[in-house]
DNA sequence: TGCAACTGATTGCAAAATGCAATCGGATTG
DNA sequence: CAATCCGATTGCATTTTGCAATCAGTTGCA
């Protein structure tokens, strides 16, 4: 299940890193949503991943150096999984790719509010995002200025607020 | 064959277009490689793809959009694949891969070089590729200054650079 | 005129990936 | 001590993929 070198194209071997159904869906919700649990991920996300293909690619992208793996210290059963910088550093990509589709693919607004927050952001916010990323994941000391709003408070406050408004405009 | 609408996240969408082995490695060498009929893509590719897929693929990417086909008039039964706008500004998709798989994954030097230059130019390189394919496949008329190297010209130089300077390093 | 080579595909078939539902043993909660 | 939650695993049907062979129409050349 590992890298099989179709070629040494870095094209084609991002792809066959994430060029599945499910992986990047995954390594998403990790990153903006924030989950790090099994069943996290598995009610979580909108798509409805099963959980033999959630199983199967943690493991891969464990295998790939992008997840670790590490006990709950607070319950005994219960697995924690970071994302490892290899990870963290795919946040350009996912902006590129949600300004990508946002033009050009039938999004809904509620799900779009994210991508247009990080391409307005451009990249001095995407190194922030990492930034706290690397914080969360992996321990290390964050750079940000306290005080700073962090970019998961601010997307989910443009999330929020684009559904507040949904509901308003349905009720006038 | 079209999109499902597992969800309306841009993510997910853009991964519905190309998430799979194949749509990118053919988009990317129509962008990169200049590719444009069947048996070019069919044999030209490091990968390898087979027919069955690489038709079925192309149908699919003209369905949703990506990719136009035309008659080419010097030869009757001869079909010309173009690029859309759509899938022309995959560019900057394409820039974050290859600088990410340059980073993380074993690339081999003589694919990657076309990343790195890619990655060095920046934004403003990939504006001007981009209007270069524009030219070529939508017939608009060309911003670069007449006389400048195109992007694919570069390209081309820099992976014979490489080529030249491993078969010398091999004599020596 | 004849024929080989080339054009963009299509077909048949085996193997692999996917999706779904049910289930597992251990840990925790009430 | 029963119910629930934990990260998975199993079995099975469906779908997708990959490979090899083949297709009919077009072209170049003798």
């Amino acid at each position: 299940m590992s890298i099989d070198r179709r070629s040494g194209c870095p094209i084609n071997l991002s792809l066959e890193v994430f060029g599945d159904r499910w992986s990047l869906i995954i390594l998403r919700d990790m990153i903006f949503g924030g989950k790090r649990h099994f069943r996290e991920l598995l009610n979580g996300s909108i798509e409805g991943i099963a959980s033999n293909i959630l199983a199967d690619r943690l493991k891969r992208l464990m295998e790939l150096g992008l997840l670790t793996k590490a006990d709950d210290p607070s319950h005994k059963q219960k697995a924690i999984y970071s994302l490892t910088e290899m990870a963290i550093t795919l946040v350009p990509i996912m902006a590129q790719l949600g300004a990508w589709g946002r033009v050009w693919l039938p999004v809904t607004e509620e799900l779009s509010i994210r991508a247009e927050l990080l391409e307005k952001g451009g990249p001095p916010l995407w190194e922030q995002f990492m930034d706290e990323l690397r914080h969360e994941h992996l321990g290390a000391p964050s750079k940000t200025p306290p005080g700073t709003p962090t970019v998961r408070q601010q997307l989910r406050a443009a999330y929020e607020a684009v559904v507040a408004r949904k509901a308003e405009a349905t009720v006038d």
